[in-house]
RNA sequence: CGAGCCGGUCGGGCGGCCGCGGCACCGCGAGGUGCUGAGGAAAGUCCGGGCUCCGAAGGGCAGGGUGGUGGGUAACGCCCACCCGGGGUGACCCGCGGGACAGUGCCACAGAGAACAGACCGCCGGUGCUUCGGCGCCGGCAAGGGUGAAACGGUGGUGUAAGAGACCACCAGCGCGGCCGGUGACGGCCGUGGCUCGGCAAACCCCACCCGGAGCAAGGUCAAGAGGGAGGCUCGCCUCCUGCGCAGGCGUUCGAGGACGGCCCGUCCGAGCCUGCGGGUAGACCGCACGAGGCUGCCGGCGACGGCAGUCCUAGAGGGAUGGUCGCCCCCGGUCGCUCGCGACCGGGACAGAACCCGGCUUACAGACCGGCUCGUCUG
RNA sequence: GCCCCGAUAGCCCAACCGGCAGAGGCAGUGGUCUCAAACACCAUCCAGUGUGGGUUCGAAUCCCACUCGGGGCA
């Protein structure tokens, strides 16, 4: 399990994330990534400052009970040695698609980096596009 | 050796590295060390219980469930043994297996007739007619044909104009009586009666027995007392209750409304209550892991199971812990090599993941092992 | 955690207190009409009722178990 501070807990936490955040997909899985910038404050939950949370969503889709739990357990692993690269404050939700049943850590971890990366860049042109109009 | 039946067990093993949950200890802290960490089905949620709250868990009706007998159990729709019926050469297997003389209802089509039935083709006697093939009328009969899932016992005989349990023998079934065995379901034997009476209750129903409702998001503690309100009295203490706004309706002994699940009785609370709309509804901890518990041995029992003794402590999260990777071994399949039994390489090793806890049922499942038994063939 | 529905032809759906192996519409096929088509009309084809078992003479219907789909409450 990841530590407290670094979990999103609750559905709306998930909600707003994948909502508000930029979206990267993969044939394997999908990323939203949530920046939270200093000058927002519409977000009271995530404060800059604090440790970037993730979470993850697995539908049924995927498979059965054994199935599902194992692609999160690879996620959840492989997103705890990657924490420390994102922003603070921001959100992650990962999306496992169905695919993922048969695939490897190994391919998980490419499609993973690969959509983070993809992730970072937009979250920061939007963040970039966005302040002269926000911070007034 | 070949077919097959029944019961049970396991469901990969060892190790290295990087990580995760819980507990204990060390440390100011970051963190570290040690121990420990999924299943036989954890599943489906089809039954039964424990536990908790609702009102003391009361009575009756309604409703639901079960359905051979005896036992096991906390309980069951589960399990064991036996009985009956059916299947199999057999070991064994299958059965929601009470009641159709309490009542109601249904039995399509076909068929003459389908429930205390009926006469189409027929059989027989009498009689009239006759083209000598038969036809009509009256009466008797139900053996044979035919319909159907089912046609009011079966076979053989006596008997008769033809026939018929009309009568006789045996058989099948039913009722009654007696004796014997069994706790019992029931079985066996003997006698006797009328000679014979359809099926469906997984149709309504009747009978016997069982069932109060909700569910760990149960329920409790902290928050929350220096808050608000009511009552009491010894006047500063005790007890009890309590989320907000608007609108409408009902009501305080002629008792609203609630406890109450559908209703009634009974019991209790009772001055506020009901309905609609709108708005609100952080968090933490306990419950929560010692239990109808596992293992071993002895004893009782055909068995399910029970008793006694010893021994063990074995997951506990809260977006939810067992993952990743590598090596060796084991099992299976394929290819190749040969020193003919080994080696090399490749591929594969099921169904499936705890969330309050137990007992069952049902369903899914690669493969491996153990025990008992039956039939057939061959040899001694 | 608790509970309730549904499954019938390629598609949408009747028949559900048992009874002729199953109605209708759309779609498909063939034909009539037309120069040709559309529309209309006529005819025809398509199911063995989700799966397995049971009760019954007989099951889409009744009973049991399962599979899949949908929904509700806390």
């Amino acid at each position: 399990m990841l530590p407290r501070p670094a979990r999103l807990h609750r559905s709306s936490d998930f909600g707003a994330t994948v909502r508000t955040g930029a979206r990267a997909g993969r044939p394997l899985l999908v990323v939203h990534l949530a920046v939270v910038s200093a000058q927002d404050s519409s977000a009271h939950r995530s404060r800059p400052g604090d440790s970037p949370r993730a979470g993850f969503v697995v539908s049924k889709a995927v498979g059965n009970s054994v199935v599902r739990h194992r692609v999160a357990r690879r996620l959840r692993h492989l997103m705890a040695s990657r924490l420390a690269d994102l922003p603070a404050g921001a959100g992650v939700v990962v999306r496992a698609l169905p695919a993922s049943a048969d695939a490897s850590s190994d391919a998980l971890a490419a499609d993973l980096d690969s959509a983070l990366r993809s992730a970072l860049r937009k979250a920061s042109e939007r963040a970039d596009a966005v302040p002269a109009a926000v911070s007034l």
